[in-house]
DNA sequence: CCAGAAATTTGAAACGTTTCAGGCGAAGGG
DNA sequence: CCCTTCGCCTGAAACGTTTCAAATTTCTGG
């Protein structure tokens, strides 16, 4: 027997409409009965129905986000910060998780579908071409999407995201000014833009300081991941250089447990630099010099051009097409790296 | 413009009723009338409004999961899992990060029934004593309630965790067989119930092997956090037992690092075993020794008892009240143990 | 070919909201 | 004292579904 606003109206005798607009503070309602009806309304303990209310109102107030996985503490960093942002505005978040297999991205955006989210924020998947017809979809249904993290080629959608080239850059100046010029650079498919970038921001860094990229100490690995790391490591260490530049933690990690494996001392033997800084890369020994990727201002961002999509409604001229907002990260410099 | 069904039923010449009939695969349509709405609808790319089912069948399929983290991996193996679960049922989750505070738990109840969640799972805050009598919200409006993983004191509703007894038996049991005696066991507030249990299998492998438990050995830790544990590490660095049994794994890799910062070697110094099974544990280096939560067994005894709730309505008796269901972890023996 | 049964289809009500066009009474102006 | 204006309040429609009783069609057997 749920609690309607019928009873609540009742129980302060004045109509369903008053009530209602007393409970959303429209004006319209003398202070004596605003008062009135939100006094019932709290004894009572009434709630409304959000979804009754976003039956009528045509426009719900739920987001969906879709990443690629959550384990991975990047990822379920972004959630948590997300969560917060999202209903400090009034939003509720809705979970995709499509452990970056593009059918179940699909199946998550139906379910994004069918529960009327109001707006979607992708943070794409770690693949390397991967099948995004679904996204259209969401266009199909004018359901406003924002990138975050990272995008798709060739979508239009709006994008915030750490500026992965200038990150990049500053750390490999960092390691230059220390005197090292010896640079493993390890990454994956250079196809995906934030991978493409962070090369572009290494290599401006040697070309200002007169050294030249060795295509042979640049390791691509298939995705990402710790595993693949892990395995291709054996290389690096055969080779020794005096530093090992890595597109993220998670890799950086997988690095600095191979090495461990194989004797060499970090950072006596080897310096190490990650990227994203996420919440282990403190606690891993020892602690990670890495890019701190400022995931709070990149979330509030992506909210707030979310937001603006949405007030836009049809006329969208308000959120430029194709726009891109960077935020700078941040060095911080731990004890990987002497 | 969005799609509903009447488009749909207009398209396929059918009335509502029939429509509705026959992508809900109800019976009373024939099969040339069902075929030919379930074309239509895919061609026109229909998806049904979730939110309006659920006004008009008065029962929605949304389910609220509770938990207190999201960057603990622990936690976030538990929202992936039950992501998957949930959606392969049928139904869609909804998050809430108490963040171990009371005040947000509640919040996120609140939200929890605006969005008329059908049944909520919680995974019990980090905290002492909580305040918990939000959850009074939610006995009243009928939604029913599963604790997932450990539950709070005095509540009647079931619980589906590991034994935790069982778990810790068996370490100590398997440090025992190597020939260790010396330990050193470090805990939090024993008036959580996980905390207690994983004692009291301590103590019975102890006691079996008829040696005694000296409670100056047992460290009792503010609340279960990896920086309450690396401060705690000195002083059991300075005493130099044989072996460390920690409550979880991620205060027990704050006790590796702590150890490995003060020159100690594991195993070969001190043996240490974790508990949980945590997806970075086998990551560390040494791979951590550890019980496992058998999680995706968890969470689908979770889900199932609570689609038994929600099956029986009313007439709560087919679920007793109180019951708890304990399923039995693993031993993973890796390298932090001799 | 017809009555009756069975199968299929349909119109309308209901779910909990918001909103809009009005209604009612009191205050203000002439 | 009447007309207008204003402030406050209300009834009813609408949102996209499901479901139930009733209507219509099709089938069955005599």
């Amino acid at each position: 027997m749920k609690l309607t606003i019928k009873d609540v109206a009742r129980a302060a005798r004045v109509s369903v409409a008053t009530a209602s607009m007393a409970i959303n503070n429209r004006e319209g309602v003398s202070e004596k009965t605003r008062a009135k009806v939100l006094g019932v309304a709290r004894e009572l303990n009434y709630v409304p129905d959000h979804s009754a209310r976003a039956l009528v109102m045509q426009r719900s107030s739920v987001v969906g986000l879709m990443i690629p996985e959550i384990q991975n503490p990047f990822y379920s960093a972004i959630v948590d910060i997300l969560t917060r942002i999202a209903e400090e505005r009034g939003f509720t978040l809705l979970l995709g998780i499509s452990n970056s297999n593009s059918r179940q991205e699909a199946e998550y955006v139906r379910m994004f579908l069918s529960r009327r989210v109001c707006g979607v924020i992708v943070v794409p998947m770690l693949a390397n071409h991967p099948d995004i017809s679904h996204l259209d979809m969401l266009r199909a249904a004018d359901v406003p999407v924002v990138f975050c993290t990272e995008n798709y080629a060739l979508c239009e959608e709006p994008l915030v995201m750490c500026d992965f080239a200038s990150g990049e850059y500053q750390m490999t100046r960092y390691l230059l000014d220390k005197g090292l010029t010896d640079f493993w650079f390890v990454s994956t498919d250079m196809d995906v833009q934030f991978a493409r970038l962070r090369y572009d921001g290494f290599c401006r860094a040697l070309r200002e300081a007169g050294l030249a990229v060795n295509p042979e100490r640049v390791m691509l690995l298939k995705s990402p991941r710790y595993r693949h790391a892990y395995d291709a490591t054996d290389r690096i260490v055969d080779d020794l250089p005096q530093a090992v530049l890595c597109i993220n933690d998670i890799m950086t990690m997988a690095i600095m447990k191979r090495m461990n494996e194989r004797g060499l001392r970090i950072p006596r033997d080897v310096s190490v630099a990650g990227f994203d800084d996420v919440m282990f890369s403190e606690l891993v020994s020892p602690p990670l010099t890495t890019v701190r990727q400022p995931l709070a201002a990149i979330c509030e961002k992506t909210m707030e051009i979310l937001e603006a999509k949405l007030a836009a409604g049809a006329d969208q001229a308000s959120v430029e097409r194709g726009r891109t907002y960077l935020i700078q990260p941040e060095l911080v410099i731990r004890e990987t790296t002497l």
